[in-house]
DNA sequence: CACGCGCCCTAACCTAAGTTAGCTTCGGAC
DNA sequence: GTCCGAAGCTAACTTAGGTTAGGGCGCGTG
């Protein structure tokens, strides 16, 4: 697996020996960040766009009581803020979740690159499609299941996406988010999380430990949780 | 207001009198259609893609027990389903919630205006965007806010997009959602719905009536539901 | 090596929201 | 004009999940 990016824009549409030479040559300028700080915050008008290369981070909002609520998972692949090259100002945070490796693209080059190479432009929209695919996932996840069935399909979500770029080991995944994290994510408390994730693994059907999440029966998983990876538009269709 | 769709586009970026010309130009097929039918369903490879002028439509998927997820309102100038010009196939259903109005746009169409038009393209990435914003934020609206705030955020967003393409009427606007609807958005029973809604209604903060909604006081409305409009993106920024 | 801190875990209690079961009102169809 | 169905409304009861209040453990640092 050399680049997540490439890996990741070829499940969904074609790209010519030259695009794909052109999208590496722009991603030379690497920078690296830790957990705590933010990669980028609301009201910022960064001037480049970021990609992550390696590591975990993700999107939230603070609201004024502090109650936070995280709205994507940003996985090796996975855009930070393409928006900022239209929309200019971040509504919204990115924070860091693990060790993580990210690519800085000046905005002038994405402009560049879009309109230059219609091959790389599809690209380029086709993942902030799929990108909107999965916030409608997750909006039927918390509207509509409850949090065991709500946590294993975000489970199943992770080992889709995580397999795609190489990093799921057997049934298993590096798992670098707090029971606190979860439950911003799935809009429940962190005692919520844990007295699920022990229902979980009392049922044997995850282990998560060491930052290591295991799936035991992932089809059972996909079942109890209705998770279809169609939303994923991972086969060219 | 003549075209909603050149009034919203025009709120984010700069478009010349041909690109407007050729917009229009594009706009020229209609189609009607009323609550009760899907314009689109879920699996579906439209031909064509979908803008609507008049009325009201919502985005949703339907789980395997029955449940329903809203997961957008679909206003004048909204596109159903700009994203089957790539992705092609529907992962979820457009339904209809008033008499609507709708464009139909062949795909070849819009890849030839994005193609040849790089204004038009820029704008139409800028509505999808935005449309992403609209979803990150009704993820903190499901996530932390309880069912009265979340209610009156939604009726504020609401209004801003509406005075956007000018149906808001003073302090109303029509509202064709019934309250189960309403739950199916929110995430709440349609009998939570009522409640809050009586609720609502007696600490005078809203009326809602013949499908008419009133915000008697919008500042208070925004206040105690944290509704602040920046990530409709809605001044050039 | 001990101190602190982040994370995990647990129990007891509470409440926002779900469920079940029904009544009412209104408008359209026959 | 009465029948029917959709939408609104309400009450009584249940439950999923939140809150408060802790305890323990592992590990990084002085």
């Amino acid at each position: 697996m050399d680049n997540p990016f490439i890996a990741k824009l070829t499940r969904g549409v074609p790209l010519d020996a030259r695009d794909k030479a052109r999208l590496l040559q722009v991603m030379s300028r690497h920078r690296e960040a830790s957990p705590g700080v933010d990669l980028i915050s609301e009201g910022d008008r960064p001037e480049n766009v970021h990609l992550i290369l390696k590591g975990w981070a993700f999107r939230y909002k603070m609201l004024a009581d502090g109650r936070r609520q995280i709205m994507s998972i940003l996985l090796p692949g996975d855009f930070c803020d393409l928006h900022v090259a239209i929309l200019k100002r971040m509504d919204h945070s990115i924070g860091v979740l693990s060790k993580v490796t990210v690519v800085e693209i000046p905005r002038v080059t994405i402009e560049e690159l879009t309109s230059g190479h219609p091959g790389i432009a599809r690209a380029l929209w086709w993942a902030t499609l799929v990108e909107e695919g999965i916030m409608r996932e997750w909006l039927v996840n918390m509207g509509q299941r409850q949090a065991d069935r709500a946590m294993c399909h975000l489970f199943c979500e992770l080992a889709a996406r995580l397999r795609v770029v190489g990093l799921v080991q057997g049934s298993s995944y590096e798992f670098p988010l707090t029971q606190e994290d979860l439950g911003d994510l799935l809009g429940l408390s962190s005692i919520h999380v844990n007295r699920t994730l022990q229902e979980l693994r009392g049922s044997d059907l995850i282990s998560l430990q060491g930052g290591v999440l295991t799936i035991n029966d992932e089809a059972k998983l996909a079942k109890m949780s209705g998770f279809k990876p169609d939303y994923l538009h991972l086969d060219a269709d």
